[in-house]
DNA sequence: TTCGAAACGGAACGGTTCGTTCCGTTAGTT
DNA sequence: AACTAACGGAACGAACCGTTCCGTTTCGAA
C-alpha cells in the first residue's frame, strides 16, 4: 500500500550491496504477492514498484525461489515459536493453529504457495525449496517430534512417518486455500498424530 | 515419441468435435509434460506438435488447469484400482505402492504436478481441481477408510483427519520429487493412520 | 438439394514477461 | 588517484499468452 511507487533514483552506496534497495525489493514483492498472489507476480513489476533495477534484483536473488524464500523468512522469525508444553497433543494443535494463522494473516502464505509452485517447474526452485528452506524450517517440529518420542509419547520408529504426514497435512490445507480455523479437524489430526500405537 | 511431428492439415468433420484431433493434443501435451515437465509446457507448443490450431485447443480446454486433468485421467482409470482386502493398513500400504510407481511411470504424476502448481496462480484452476478433480477422485479412498471405520478399525470420527493426513502425504512426496519406494515410512504412515486409538 | 452453422488449421495481432546486456553514475577500497 | 563493484535505466531478442480474423470442410436441418 505504502512505498508503492517512491524510491526514484536510488544510487549505488559503493562496491557493496545497498540496504535500503534490498528492503524495497522484499517490500515491493511482499506487496504484489498480497495484491495479485502467485499469478501477476512479475520481476519487473517488483523492480518497477521498488525503484530498482531489473539487474540489481537478478543479483541478489538468482531465482524466484530465492526471493520467495527471502520475503518468508523476513517475516517468520518474528512471528511465532514452535510451542513445547510436554504435551505433543496440545503442541500440536497450538502450533497448527498459530501456523494457518501466519500463513493467513502475513506474506508467507502466498510466499510459499508460490515457492512450492515454482519448485514444481524449475529443478533449481525445487533444490532451493529443499535445501535452503525445508532443510531449516522442519528442524525444530522435528526436534517436537523427537522430545515426544524420548517421553515416551510416540515410539521413535514412527518420527519420520508422522512428520511427513504432519508436513502434508499442512501443505495440503495451504495448497487448497483451506486455512480457516477447523477446530475440529485440527484436533481429530493432533489425536491421530500425537499418540502412540502405531 | 511417436505422432511428434505428423497430422498436417487435419481438417474439420462437420459442426462437431473431432475425436483424433482432441487425441492428438492429449498425447501431444503428455509427451510435452514427460519430456521438460511443467516449465516449458505451453499451448503453441502443444498446438505446434499436435498439427492443431490454437483456437481449437482453447475451443475445448479452456484453461491449462482443463487440459492437465484431461492428460491425468485418460490414463487414470485403465492404471489400477483401490484395494479393499478388510485390511487398512494393508490396503494403505499397496495403495500407496500403487499410486507412486502409477506417478512415477506414467504422464500422470507430471500432470497432477502441474495441476497443483497451475493452482497455486489462478482461482480458475483451483476450483477446477477442487471440484473437477479432487471431488471425484477422492471418493473411493474416502469409502475405503468408511469400510474401515464400520469395521470398528478406525474411529468413524477421525475419518476426515486421516484422509486429509494420507492425501497430503501423498502430495508432499510427490511435489518434493520423492517418490521413491520408501517400504519402511510407507509401512510406518500405514500404521499412524490405519489403526484406532485417537 | 440447398444452405446455415460449427469445427478445423493457419497466421497474425498486441501485450507481457523473461533473463541478459549495455551504459553512465556513485561511492567505498587500496 | 586508480580500481572495483553496486546502482538505476533502457533496450534487446525470444517466448508465451489469449484472441481475432480467414478460408476450408463437413454435418445436419430446412
Amino acid at each position: 500500500m505504502a512505498a508503492a511507487k517512491a524510491a526514484p533514483h536510488r544510487t549505488s552506496i559503493g562496491a557493496r550491496r545497498n540496504p535500503q534497495t534490498e528492503a524495497a525489493v522484499l517490500q515491493a514483492a511482499r506487496n504484489l504477492l498480497i495484491e495479485k498472489g502467485y499469478a501477476g507476480f512479475s520481476i519487473d513489476e517488483v523492480a518497477r514498484r521498488a525503484g530498482a533495477g531489473k539487474p540489481t534484483i537478478y543479483r541478489w536473488w538468482p531465482t524466484k525461489a530465492d526471493l520467495f524464500i527471502a520475503v518468508y523468512t523476513a517475516d517468520k522469525d518474528a512471528a511465532f515459536v514452535v510451542p513445547d508444553t510436554g504435551n505433543l497433543r496440545r503442541d500440536l494443535v497450538a502450533y497448527t493453529s498459530a501456523l494457518w494463522s501466519f500463513w493467513r494473516n502475513s506474506p508467507s502464505g502466498r510466499a510459499f504457495r508460490a515457492l512450492i509452485a515454482e519448485a514444481q517447474g524449475s529443478e533449481a526452485a525445487l533444490a532451493a525449496l529443499k535445501e535452503k528452506f525445508l532443510a531449516t524450517r522442519l528442524a525444530p517440529l522435528r526436534r517436537l517430534f523427537e522430545q515426544a518420542a524420548a517421553r515416551g509419547d510416540i515410539p521413535a520408529a514412527g518420527i519420520a512417518a508422522r512428520l511427513a504426514l504432519y508436513v502434508g497435512f499442512n501443505w495440503y490445507r495451504l495448497l487448497t486455500g483451506e486455512l480457516d480455523e477447523d477446530a475440529g479437524l485440527i484436533a481429530a489430526v493432533a489425536a491421530v498424530i500425537g499418540t502412540d500405537k502405531g
